[in-house]
RNA sequence: GGGGUCGUGGGCCAACCUGGUAAGCUUCCUGCUUUGGGAGCAGGCGAUCUGAGUUCAAAUCUCAGCGACCCCA
């Protein structure tokens, strides 16, 4: 490594966003992509520690709200599967099958959990007394993607949380498709400070057996958009399907409504480490840093250390993770290490400092240092905590901020998605009818229809794409 | 879906065309020394994707397989 390479993590993240996410996977030990399985990933300690966290948060927001835990079985037997047909037509190319053993049923490994869950609710919802029933679990899943898998982004097996409910009407179910979008924003959003905008997909791109689909789209800084939860109003049919009746109020046997909610925690990773990255590395908001506070000594004299331990014990007890590198390498080198690695704090102590009964703090995201009185230290952390977060979530922010573009015709529409933007337009329709239209736009531009906003917006004039009258607006982009 | 590039120690790569002892940098290990923004010296471990073929001899040539990466629709 030459000396110019050394002086940071050192990939132009704006400019080459690719190399950067590849090499900041590998740099910061954040996944061993050289598992020999295609598609596959080992997750290693440091993405894992973060999950973990985020995880927390998703699982107690939805806890919060009612939703009860499960752990349902990895296999789902064939029979399951092939009994609601849009569903069964849409993940049957993505399944991957168990070799059958003799005599018995044949078995996928989950791709998503929908025929496993209602299988069981049938047996579970009797009365509308048990609605709305409110379940998630939290588990891997299995698909067997074709195209270009990149590690957390797309990869065959994911981390996700899938949530499922049952609904007496259709008006809770829709209720709750807004009860997840809250959810959503207050926990990608808020706590992992992701930015992204909720849109109604068009006829053509549902989550197969959906009646709608709603998704959230967050914009990465090379300009694609990458689809992170989604929820889906499943209406009646795998009601239907796996036979989830209730007895209503007035005696009569009705369905269920069904949604289902799907937040891919190692997908939302791939997004926190592609919106919050710098040219230095890796940027962790406070509340999910696999690591929030390090401590480095200037030297390993007994007293430093004694110091080090101190610091790290009082942080310990107040239940911030935080680590001590007493490491025989030189201060510079870790400082540089461990900012690659995005932690948000870090406590320099020597001798200076011991005397001084001051300590050095260096911010992360700010890339600034500033010296504190020893005893004022928590009350720092926890003031400097959230001032981090907030910082985060606001330059996140931005990047929404003139990036979404008004066009009249298709040329405009590419002008703007080749300048790494999202395209807004007048568009016929979201229903099948509009289908031909978002092909033209796919073919000619390489770009996707992603759907329309959920705020009522009126078109006015005609689809950009065939002249018809529009009845919609839309919104184009590239995605992952 | 279409096209292209490439598989050599943990990482980056040389040797391949023209078959003959696999070089270098880095990481790692040991020792000494050093520690206020990527230190230095000395020594050491570690590799030709898999299989078949051609040949006295294969990292090198041929075929097949597996795997990875990039571009385009």
């Amino acid at each position: 490594m030459t000396k110019e390479e050394k002086v940071t993590f050192n990939i132009e993240k704006n400019k080459n966003f690719s190399e950067w996410y590849t090499e900041i996977i590998k740099k910061a030990e954040l996944a061993d992509i050289r598992y020999n399985v295609k598609g596959f990933i080992v997750f290693q300690p440091w993405s894992v520690l973060a999950m973990e966290k985020m995880f927390k948060h998703m699982e107690s927001a939805l806890q919060n709200k009612g939703h009860m835990p499960y752990y349902f079985p990895t296999v789902i037997p064939e029979k399951n599967f092939k009994k609601e047909s849009h569903h069964v037509k849409g993940f049957t190319p993505e399944v991957f099958w168990l070799e059958s053993v003799k005599g018995e049923d044949k078995l996928a490994l989950r791709p998503t959990s929908e025929t496993a869950f209602y299988q069981m609710f049938s047996l579970w919802i009797n009365s509308y007394k048990d609605l709305p029933f409110k379940t998630y679990q939290r588990a891997n899943v299995f698909r067997y993607e074709t195209k270009a898998t990149r590690p957390f982004l797309r990869s065959r097996e994911f981390h996700w949380i899938e949530a499922h409910c049952a609904h007496a009407t259709e008006k809770d179910a829709m209720a709750q498709v807004h009860e997840d979008m809250e959810t959503t924003k207050e926990v990608l959003h808020d706590i992992f400070g992701l930015p992204f905008i909720f849109f109604q997909r068009p006829e053509w791109d549902k989550f197969p057996g959906a009646k709608t689909t709603y998704a959230a789209d967050v914009l990465n800084p090379d300009g694609r958009v990458v689809q992170q939860p989604s929820t889906h109003l499943l209406e009646q049919e795998f009601a239907k399907a796996f036979d989830v009746k209730f007895k209503d109020k007035d005696e009569k046997e009705k369905y269920v409504y069904i949604t289902c909610y799907g937040p891919a925690i190692s997908r939302i990773f791939a997004s926190v480490i592609s919106i919050h990255g710098d040219n230095k590395g890796l940027k962790f908001p406070w509340k999910i840093a696999p690591m929030q506070v390090i401590i480095i000594p200037f030297s390993l004299d007994k007293e430093v250390l004694k110091k080090v331990d101190e610091l790290k014990s009082l942080l310990i007890k107040n239940n911030i993770s935080a680590q001590a590198d007493i490491s025989d390498k030189r201060p510079g080198e870790k400082f540089y290490y461990w900012e690659m690695k995005g932690v948000p704090l870090r406590i320099e102590v020597g001798k200076k400092e011991i005397q001084s009964k001051e300590l050095t703090i260096y911010r992360r995201d700010t890339n600034k240092k500033e010296k504190i009185k020893e005893k004022a230290l928590l009350g720092y952390i926890e003031k400097t905590s959230s001032e981090i977060d907030k910082s985060l979530i606001k330059q996140a922010d931005k990047l929404f901020d003139n990036n979404i573009i008004s066009a009249s015709s298709k040329e405009e529409i590419k002008k703007v998605i080749e300048s790494g933007k999202i395209a807004r337009c007048n568009f016929c329709s979201i229903s099948k009818t509009g289908e031909a239209c978002a092909e033209v736009i796919e073919k000619e531009i390489g770009a996707q229809v992603r759907g329309k906003n959920l705020k009522k917006e009126s078109p006015k004039g005609k689809c950009v794409i065939c002249n018809k009258k529009a009845e919609e607006v839309v919104y184009v982009a590239r995605a992952y």
